[in-house]
RNA sequence: CCGGAUGUGGUGAAAUUGGUAGACACGUCAGACUUAGGAUCUGAUGCCGUAAGGUGUGGGGGUUCGAGUCCCUCCAUCCGGACCA
């Protein structure tokens, strides 16, 4: 009887799908075990032979974990929706539906052939309104959320606006989001009383603000190929990911989630899982936290010194200049000697703590200001008790006209008032400074100058960095080409160059910028000033920094950071070095471990403990904050596409209200044809009696295809609830994902997007776990081994093929350089095989590599008749062979793919091999996580491993041979008990089956199995004792046959009654193995003189040191290599080895 | 350029804590059974060498009685991020 695997497979898994084994509760005595796979997009390729090794080695653990008494989920659904179905439909004309359904059909048929163990009772598709109803419903609670930054979790709205009405925004400024609507600057702060003055309108526009899924407009990728906008992970190097077509930026309204909130949440999550190293990396690396500080330096334009002058250079912004060095030197006189109430004020008010930027002691026009408010124009006094003094007085009255004629509010206070109680000073401050209007710093400040205009606006210039340390260093600044500044500081001298240099910038597409990264600039002819030591610094425009990064602008520091240093020699501009030896004159050096030298206060500091030092300092001054900044930007959640879920929002009078949750689902109306609507909208666009409701229009952009993937794990918990997402009680069941399985291309999409998605289901309360996955595991990829062809085509002079020949691998002959005559023309190759062709009629050979099909290639011999076959046009083509009469191919590895015809159809590799081969193959190709390529030829080996543990139960002739202690099914009486070497076997064999299914190793699990099946034929084994266990363990990884054979085991009813074949080897007990049928008592150590192993001695386990060195002494190569030497020690490590020291 | 991973026979790979390198397979070679073999079985198989022996885990250096494994350094390949200040 022979192992009939087609058979027993198509048996097996249609008993297991109709008595439903594959069923899960929710209600189980045992513990849990939630084993998941990332779900497949249904692409119409199908699956090959890359895609179920992660699915294969989910279904090893999870039938493992089953065995070992857990309750496992293990889950299969469809990531449904999708930009691929909508291009095939406008490709095609078939519905995405009808694709989309198809696809599915085709994949769940080919899943089912593998035979794993899903429970398809808790399928979900992305696509099917009962599921998307909840991606609806979850998009209005975030809409309807926000982040509250105090307690950092996300909070109902409703306790935002609660907060507005009591104490207005200043507990909750505006989330600096790069994709906001910008508001009206006198938005940004408000009070309560503003809040309630604003109309439902504005109340909605600043509301929008803090949703954590909220609509803005904002530069987007905008590919114009898809016709849609596309998420920044679905971009690289400038084109799309799906279709690598060009991506432009573009201004759109769009939605966008705010996952920036969730940034420092994110990161810190990473630390609780267990992720592979590579992925946490690339995780924190896309989220791209960094520390540093916001400076800002002031402007000065134009240049009243030289810019590397010897001279500290004056510095006045809304002073007069004529009498700048005066009031400088009394303001600063001023502020090292403050009354006590101006010290009091300065140390509630410095670094922005009251919520505005204050100054001290400064200077407008003439006088001297106590404090000073420039965004708001306001300047605040604290007056003491020498106010009766006349000339003082009148010095007073002047000095208010003339702050009144520029504009400013004055504020005062007494210093009575400030001793009793200065936070309330505080308190009343903030509140009448709320209330002015503010005035932009940078582009209006024009206004602070006095009617004369003898003074000069107080521009700043405000940089990020994480290296404050090196401040002393800056010897030039940067601003990005579209910074808001360049107008302004450009002097008229340098306007030609830098208008010229903008226009080559804009000139350039994103990808001419990556490909080609030339170092280029223009200088603006402004200075910024350095605080500390007043130098002049140079401002300069380049493309090398980032509007979107930051602030846009940097300081550079060419001793310290290359691009500056590349910068700075490209344009001559003299580098300051701040770091002694560390730098060299070559290049920039990054470190944070020198001591500072020409910096000023900070000198003789190492650079890591100066960090903190200026920045406290800066603080102090009230120039600069301590800043993060993260890389990561709001998730674009809008697509301008049909297939994908619709938003539940109307929009009226340009206000997004959200649907009620009884409207959901708000189901995707039918459409036929898929055209986009007017100003890149989406086609729904076009459906004009869907689009308007109730007075409105409804939301015609459909969501990404990450909604979906972002919660559906919680869905198969509870696949048909239609009251909640998920019921409470079931996701507290089955929590975490113990255990995700998935490719690593989903790093930075899928997985911060579902890590997101959880921990704000988990901040508003309706589950109860903050990570999704416990466990992940990255299978690797298995790439296509891809063949190919040499074709040499002869060309007439008017390029008309004259023939065509493909040459096998090794004749180079053929297809050598050498082999050409001076007109390029092989005459050896038209003489032999195109003798009817003349020479001069030849123009020249045109060579290409043509992919074959690689199954029509055995190993690298292609079957030239199938080729032919399958590409008729060649059929009058030359074929030259290799000398044995076979044609050989290249080999080139690539990715597996269609167009490369390297695709291997797991279906027929079943068909042939049967699925349980086929599953042991993919796990004994090597580690999971390892990226291979793929080669059927050593499936042989596994199919025959299968046949062998056959042959262990039934011989081609006799039937079956296995026998048991208990009356055997032939009638044969007793068998024997099994021997201690068979017992051995199988006890080492469940042993390391647990440790390496454990550990992920499945393919030394699959070799232990080989092993032990030669070792039980070896011995001649057909034991039931000793078989049945055996199959338990196997039948993870086999599941037919171990059914199949474990069935046959039980056929026989034995004495015990246990018998029938209705139990599945599925609710087998996973055997324990034991310790005593694994003890030796003595080991063939390797005998090793001076490290090199020369014999071996076969020891008792117990020796002791000085038996094992009287043995050793005595053997005969021993004594033969030691020549006579007397041993200096013998190194006897038990069970291991021994060392001969000589 | 930065970050991560990986480098072991003709091939896929093993070696879990520093202890006989190459388990288990594929392939190849030889043999058995056979009309035949692309079925099955047996044996051999890192490299050099007839052999004794030498040599060998990307290269070089180090620690150790002993290194594929630990340390330093260089090189190559793959993956990810790339002007991130």
């Amino acid at each position: 009887m022979e192992y009939r695997f087609r058979d027993i497979e198509k048996k097996w898994q249609q008993w297991w799908n109709e008595n439903k084994i594959y069923k899960v509760s929710n209600d189980s005595a045992k513990p849990k075990y939630y084993v998941l796979d990332m779900f497949p997009y249904p692409s119409g390729a199908g699956l090959h032979v890359g895609h179920p090794l992660g699915y294969i080695a989910s279904d090893i653990y999870a039938r493992f974990k089953r065995l070992k008494g857990f309750n496992v989920l293990h889950p299969m659904g469809y990531d449904a929706f999708g930009l691929p179905a909508e291009q095939y439909a406008i490709e095609h004309g078939i519905h995405p539906a009808v694709s989309t359904e198809n696809n599915i059909n085709n994949f769940r048929k080919q899943l089912d052939n593998i035979g794993f163990c899903f429970d398809w009772d808790r399928e979900v598709r992305t696509s099917e309104p009962k599921f998307y109803k909840w991606t609806q419903w979850i998009f209005l609670r975030l809409f309807d959320s926000f982040y509250n930054r105090q307690n950092k979790k996300a909070e109902p709205i409703s306790n935002l606006i609660a907060a507005f009405e009591i104490e207005g925004n200043k507990n909750h400024p505006i989330p600096d989001s790069k994709f906001e609507a910008r508001l009206e600057p006198s938005l940004l702060n408000f009070s309560a009383k503003d809040w309630k003055s604003f109309d439902g309108k504005k109340q909605q526009n600043i509301l929008m603000e803090y949703r954590l899924a909220y609509c803005g407009y904002g530069e987007v990728n905008w590919c114009e190929a898809l016709g849609t906008v596309l998420a920044n992970d679905e971009v690289i190097n400038g084109v799309s990911e799906r279709g690598g077509h060009p991506v432009v930026k573009k201004k759109l309204r769009q939605w966008y989630l705010r996952i920036t909130e969730y940034a420092d949440r994110l990161l810190e999550g990473l630390q609780k899982v267990d992720f592979s190293e590579s992925m946490k990396e690339m995780q924190s690396n896309w989220i791209g936290k960094s520390s540093g500080a916001e400076i800002d330096f002031e402007i000065e334009k134009p240049p009243l010194t030289p810019p590397k002058g010897e001279q500290a250079t004056p510095r006045y912004e809304t002073a007069f200049p004529s009498l700048y060095n005066i009031t400088k030197k009394l303001a600063e006189e001023k502020r090292h000697d403050p009354t006590h109430e101006e010290e009091i004020m300065w140390g509630l008010l410095r670094a922005n703590k009251a919520g505005f930027h204050i100054r001290r002691q400064h200077i407008i026009g003439s006088y001297i200001v106590d404090f000073a408010c420039l965004d708001k124009l306001a300047t605040i006094e604290i007056d003491g008790g020498y106010h009766d003094d006349p000339v003082i007085q009148q010095y007073d009255k002047e000095r208010t006209r003339f702050l009144k004629e520029n504009g400013f509010t004055e504020i005062r206070f007494t210093n009575e008032e400030v001793r009793k109680d200065a936070h309330a000073v505080i308190v009343k401050l903030t509140e009448i400074l709320s209330q002015l209007p503010s005035v932009p710093r940078k582009s209006e400040s024009s206004k602070v100058s006095p009617s004369g205009g003898d003074l000069e606006g107080a521009l700043t210039l405000r940089v990020y960095t994480t290296r404050p340390d090196t401040i002393f260093g800056v010897d030039f600044m940067v601003i990005a080409p579209e910074h808001e500044l360049v107008e302004e500081i450009t002097t008229s001298e340098q306007k030609r160059a830098v208008d010229e240099y903008i226009a080559y910038v804009k000139s350039r597409s994103e990808r001419e910028r990556m490909a080609e990264k030339k170092i280029s600039g223009v200088f603006t002819g402004s200075y910024a000033l350095n605080p500390f030591d007043g130098r002049a610094i140079p401002i300069w425009i380049s493309e090398y920094v980032l509007i979107g990064y930051g602030t846009g602008a940097i300081m550079a520091v060419p001793c310290g950071d290359q691009r500056d240093f590349l910068f700075a020699k490209h344009f001559n501009i003299p580098i300051t070095n701040i770091i002694g030896n560390y730098y060299n004159g070559e290049e920039a050096n990054p470190t944070k471990d020198a001591i500072l030298e020409n910096s000023g206060f900070i000198n003789g500091m190492v650079m890591k403990d100066a960090i903190d030092v200026v920045i406290n300092k800066l603080e102090e001054m009230g120039i600069g904050i301590r800043k993060v900044n993260y890389k990561m930007r709001d998730a674009a959640f809008s697509r301008q596409r049909y297939w994908g879920e619709p938003f539940p929002i109307i929009w009226k009078d340009e206000v997004a209200y959200p649907l009620d949750e009884s409207e959901l689902p708000v189901e995707l109306p039918h459409m036929d044809e898929l055209k986009p609507g007017e100003e890149a909208e989406g086609p729904l666009w076009n459906l004009k009696e869907w689009k308007n409701y109730k007075g409105g229009i409804r939301e015609v952009n459909t969501m990404p295809g990450y909604a979906g993937s972002s919660w559906y794990f919680l869905r198969y918990m509870d696949p048909d609830n239609n009251k909640e997402f998920c019921s409470r009680k079931a996701s507290d069941y089955w929590g975490q994902v113990d255990l995700y399985i998935g490719g690593t291309e989903h790093a930075v999409g899928h997985l911060l997007y579902s890590r997101m998605w959880t921990k704000f289901l988990f901040d508003i309360g309706l589950i109860s776990h903050e990570e999704p996955y416990k466990r992940l595991v990255n299978q690797g990829m298995i790439v296509g081994s891809s063949r190919l062809i040499k074709r040499i085509q002869l060309l007439s002079h008017d390029e008309n093929i004259l023939g065509t020949a493909f040459i096998s691998m090794n004749r180079d002959e053929f297809t050598d350089i050498d082999g050409l005559d001076p007109a390029g023309i092989n005459k050896k190759l038209v003489n032999l095989y195109f003798p009817s062709i003349e020479i001069t009629d030849i123009k020249q050979h045109s060579f290409s590599l043509l992919h074959v099909d690689v199954n029509i290639v055995d190993g690298n011999e292609l079957d030239v008749e199938e080729y032919k076959k399958w590409k008729p046009e060649y059929i009058d083509a030359k074929f030259v062979f290799e000398d044995d009469g076979s044609f050989l191919c290249y080999e080139r590895i690539e990715k597996m793919s269609k167009r490369y015809f390297n695709t291997v159809n797991p279906n027929s590799l079943c068909e042939k091999y049967g699925a349980d081969t086929f599953r042991m193959y993919e796990m004994f190709l090597g580690p999971v996580e390892m990226s291979k390529p793929w080669d059927t030829k050593g499936i042989e080996g596994v199919h025959r491993f299968l046949k062998k543990l056959w042959r262990l139960f039934f011989d081609d002739i006799k039937g079956p041979i296995w026998t048991t202690a208990s009356p055997s099914p032939s009638g044969e009486g007793k068998g024997e008990a099994p021997t201690d070497a068979e017992l051995k076997a199988l006890h080492k064999t469940i042993k390391k089956i647990e440790e390496d299914t454990e550990r992920f190793s499945f393919n030394t699990g699959v070799s232990t199995f080989m092993i032990c099946v030669n070792e039980l034929t070896d011995l001649k084994c057909h034991k039931k004792e000793i078989l049945e266990p055996l199959l338990i363990l196997l039948a993870p990884y086999a599941p037919h046959i171990a059914e199949e054979l474990y069935a046959e085991l039980r056929k026989a009813p034995s004495p015990s009654g246990e018998g029938g074949g209705e139990a599945s080897i599925l609710d087998a007990e996973f055997p324990k193995w034991n310790e005593k049928y694994l003890k030796e008592t003595s080991k063939a150590y390797p005998v090793a003189i001076n490290g090199k192993t020369r014999t071996e001695l076969t020891l008792a386990l117990d020796a002791t040191q000085q038996q094992v060195e009287e043995i050793v002494l005595k053997d005969a190569i021993v004594t033969k290599w030691l020549e006579g030497k007397q041993p200096k020690k013998i190194i006897y490590v038990k069970n291991k080895m021994i060392n001969v020291v000589v």
